[in-house]
DNA sequence: TCCATGTTCAACCGAAGGGTTGAGAATGCC
DNA sequence: GGCATTCTCAACCCTTCGGTTGAACATGGA
């Protein structure tokens, strides 16, 4: 099915889910990988995994007993395209990439200056 | 208080929501005739509106009995750069800033395309 | 075959979301 | 003042969401 804004955006409300956006960025990654830096359950991050997916912004693949996770940008490019309709913003302006490249960058604690879920995100 | 990302797309997440930004872009409203094209209460819109306002998506601003509603893109605008930094880069790296200043420096075409808002009006 | 590993399923729980209705607070008009 | 208009508040309802736990399924390795 294809991905409606509605389900794009609910998942990317969610500050745990963008962390693993953010943590696929870097590489793909097996599920078990994807829930180490997190405090909560495998099953936890398994549903969140399924709600990227249903969303489109990631891709599961099973190879032996690991489900690889992937990153899947269409979905998000889909609802950036949205965002553009609104004209108002003529360009991006650097400030607001500086800060996004704060947030994205940033060693390896996962989520943004916004919010704290998880902790350290070993690398891999 | 600086809305934060979440706000930001859970407001977006929704399609009475999004219609409502839409209609937006045309104008700024009175609540009332926010209202009106939707098949919902007058207190479900002002409720909507609320949560518009608090993502930082609209101002509202009361002048006599009329709260009128505006479009204010600032948290489009962020949540815009989040998702470019998934569009543009397969993964971070500095030919993706290069590109990211294409865009950036790419002319503002658009006064925003021309959508009609009744489309995902009525949800359900 | 048996066991460990990787992942999901099922049932449950509390909180939040989106809607309703009815009452109530401001404001403008006569 | 009296009344209509505009909008929000409060209480409620039902559904969805995000999390838990424990069991189950699937695979790989000894």
């Amino acid at each position: 099915m294809a991905p409606s804004l509605d389900t794009i955006f609910a998942a990317l409300s969610d500050p745990t889910r963008r962390a693993i956006l953010t943590m696929l960025l870097e590489d793909d990654m097996a599920v078990t990988d994807v829930a180490e830096p997190f405090e909560m359950s495998l099953a936890a991050i398994s549903k969140h995994l399924v709600i990227l997916a249903n969303a489109g912004l990631i891709a599961q693949e099973k190879r032996g007993r690991v489900k690889w996770c992937k990153l899947q940008p269409d979905a998000l490019r889909e609802a950036s395209v949205w965002m553009q309709g609104f004209g108002q913003f003529e360009a991006i302006n650097l400030d607001a990439f500086e800060r996004f490249l704060e947030t994205e960058l940033a060693p390896a604690d996962l989520p943004g200056p916004d919010e704290e879920p998880g902790e350290e995100a070993s690398g891999r």
